[in-house]
DNA sequence: GGGCATTTGTGATCGTCGTCACAATTCCCC
DNA sequence: GGGGAATTGTGACGACGATCACAAATGCCC
């Protein structure tokens, strides 16, 4: 990891006065369920780059995300690694490895200094069991999931090259900013990294932010990377662009 | 389509009779649950090559397939086309895209004459509701179908060649196969289909499938295939073969 | 069985990307 | 501020696969 924010760490006690209560899944639940939540539920916090779990590892339970953020990875033949995806706070990790009871198919490592509710299998199936509430948030959350993992494959098998992955990369983190940001972000990758999230070499990566920084698309200041011409990288990203 | 196998289709009346009905999710709830579906359900036929749905369409509702094959597709910029999964009778089709009220992002054509039971999104979402066994069904196939999608990714991403990806897809054909048919299996895809499956060109697959006879690994006698080297193939795969 | 459409086989060519090899730079810790 | 590790920049080169262009073959319908 390239940079490493110090995130200012306060444990959360509770789901009750979790800030992503109202936003997220299995956070928003009410009443008894909560209360049931609370009761099978271990908090469990991790450093910035310690394993959460690893591929190949029988599953530990369901882990809610609180805090931080979480690298889910595959490795293959010849020590190659893909990024699957970067997991948000409110997110959940290894649901579906969980409820199938199988084997962990990712690894997960924490970007930053991460918390956690884990909930152990058993428990956890009871829950979805007594709490109807419960089990559609987790149909929604098993949705949304499938659906980003969907979008992953479209971009993989339907792209031109790597050139327009990357343009949908960057217009991809462009898109979570704040509006006012201006094009204006920043990284907290490596090109190895982004290489992995692409699935392409390194190298390729590297060119391929000199091609952009020629093409006056991209401006790049240490961690701050500037879109300077988004309807430029819409087109690389074979994409029209929306006036 | 290449061969079009006539299948005898004798139309499902009922979930009740329904030969799915103990293997497979949602055919085998009990009780009240099962006469709910009864009642909210529309059997609804296709002829083979028909469409079920198109990408970018808004969802009729959820689709729980009861007989015949149906092809999964995605297409993108220049024509060009991927099949995200050949989906089989038991399975459910436009399930996440139902829970989350969104639209179709992958097309749905029949390949053999196909019965469907559709479930309007309210009366389903109400169902799950109202059904914490049938909600749990949701959750467990979400599972299932998600857990595909990653292994999809890992073989899209981490493959070293369309090679290693041609020989999984047929080992993986060779799986479903029973145990007495000895590598022999009936290949109902063009070449162009295959390529689709594998995100390449029909062109390469032609060539592959040449290679693989060179190397005495594949046998074909028309839709006949015959895997006449398993252990050679597991190699191609970059699997440690099996004794 | 003749004729048309679809599918398949194969050569030639070319671009993209993966790999190797180093140098340059930046980061970080003492 | 110095030194070592990690990260980044870049050239050279080769291989895989995409594309184009046909010819051959197979299937299918009347």
């Amino acid at each position: 990891m390239l940079v490493k924010p110090p995130i200012g760490l306060s444990i959360i006690e509770s789901c009750a006065t979790c800030k992503l209560r109202e936003e997220r899944l299995f956070c928003n639940l009410k009443g008894v369920a909560l209360q049931q939540l609370e009761r099978i539920k271990f908090s469990t916090s991790y450093s910035a780059n310690s394993t959460l779990f690893s591929e190949g590892q029988p599953s530990s339970g369901v882990m809610i995300l609180c805090q931080g953020r979480v690298k889910l990875s595959m490795s293959g033949t010849g020590g190659k690694t893909a990024i699957l995806k970067i997991v948000e706070p409110g997110e959940v990790l290894g649901l579906s490895s969980t409820v199938l009871g199988i084997l962990h198919d990712t690894t997960a490592e924490a970007l930053d200094p991460v918390q956690v509710n884990i909930i152990r299998r058993d428990d956890f199936i009871k829950f979805l069991t007594d709490y109807p509430d419960a089990c559609m948030h987790a149909v929604q959350e098993l949705s949304n999931t499938h659906n980003v993992a969907c979008h992953e494959i479209r971009t993989l098998t339907l792209s031109q090259s790597v050139a327009e992955r990357f343009a949908k990369l960057l217009l991809e983190w462009d898109g979570k900013n704040l509006e006012s940001s201006q094009g204006r972000m920043t990284i907290g990758f490596t090109h190895e990294e982004i290489a992995q999230l692409l699935g392409t070499a390194r190298e390729v990566v590297s060119r391929l932010i000199g091609d952009f920084k020629k093409k006056r698309v991209l401006e790049v200041k240490g961690a701050t990377w500037v879109l300077t011409n988004r309807s430029a990288l819409q087109k690389i990203a074979g994409i029209q662009p929306t006036h």
